[in-house]
DNA sequence: ATGCGTGTATTATCACAGTAATACACGAGG
DNA sequence: CCTCGTGTATTACTGTGATAATACACGCAT
């Protein structure tokens, strides 16, 4: 059963893009597979502490994007296919990157200059999250 | 004169806040100095093809945030010391490998991966961007 | 002095995100 | 059977970003 008890919220973003955000991870990751069974919506919306009609609009996206199904009243699953999961990682890294090297070139920094900053603030952003696999 | 010409605007952002980066950013470039003129809200309007409301927005931020000054109705002008330029390049290099690098180990990407994704795409964003020095 | 462009302020409208309070049909489990 | 949780839908309200149409005081140039 998927959890949404680790996922921290920002203000910039919309809730439910991130929740959608959040469960495409997981699939990513591995750890979110074809018939998983999702938590209810009710059940989500007190996970993140936020309104169920929010957690409903983003199951409406994450349905109309393919990778979650949901039968009657019976609760959603996780569907992922070769298709789906291309989209979602393109998603993840190719745009994560691309739009990350457009920012880096507006101010004129080189390559030279992304890969140093990206080495020196690597390993502080893994403080919290020892043990990782390499 | 600062120009807002080049500047192209995107759904996801504020305009108020994508009309003030555009500034930290030629501030951080050199292009833009203590004692530079910007157009009038009006004029601003014109070149985004937006409304003047918005740009004052704009310069509310901006005024609020320390690197523009004005003065009556006699215009705005650029203001850049040690401190405003520390601001800047810290919030257009430093927040944005660090928010970068956050996204890339939420998927679990290597740091040689990372690497490697920017390698491969770094010259494929600069190809309408030719001939800037390294 | 008289315009005119300037910065500034006000009011209104619209769309979207989010919250809130319900309502209802369905289906499993007591 | 009947309750309970489910997904779904509706309505209303709030805050924010953006647009729109004005209004006004100021200062410079004609």
């Amino acid at each position: 059963m998927l959890s949404f008890y680790g996922l921290k919220l920002n203000t910039r973003d919309p809730v439910y893009l991130q929740a959608a955000l959040h469960v495409k991870r997981q699939i990513l990751l591995g750890e979110a597979q074809s018939g998983d069974r999702l938590p209810s919506r009710r059940e989500i919306a007190a996970q993140l502490q936020i309104n169920p009609n929010t957690v409903q609009k983003a199951f409406k996206l994450m349905e109309d994007e393919g990778y979650v199904h949901t039968v009657g009243n019976q609760g959603s699953v996780i569907y992922v296919d070769e298709q789906i999961r291309e989209t979602i990682e393109n998603e993840l890294t190719h745009e994560l990157v691309t739009e990350f090297i457009q920012s880096a070139q507006e101010i004129n920094l080189s390559f030279k200059r992304v890969v140093e900053l990206v080495s020196e603030l690597w390993d502080r952003e893994r403080e919290d999250d020892a043990g990782r696999k390499e």
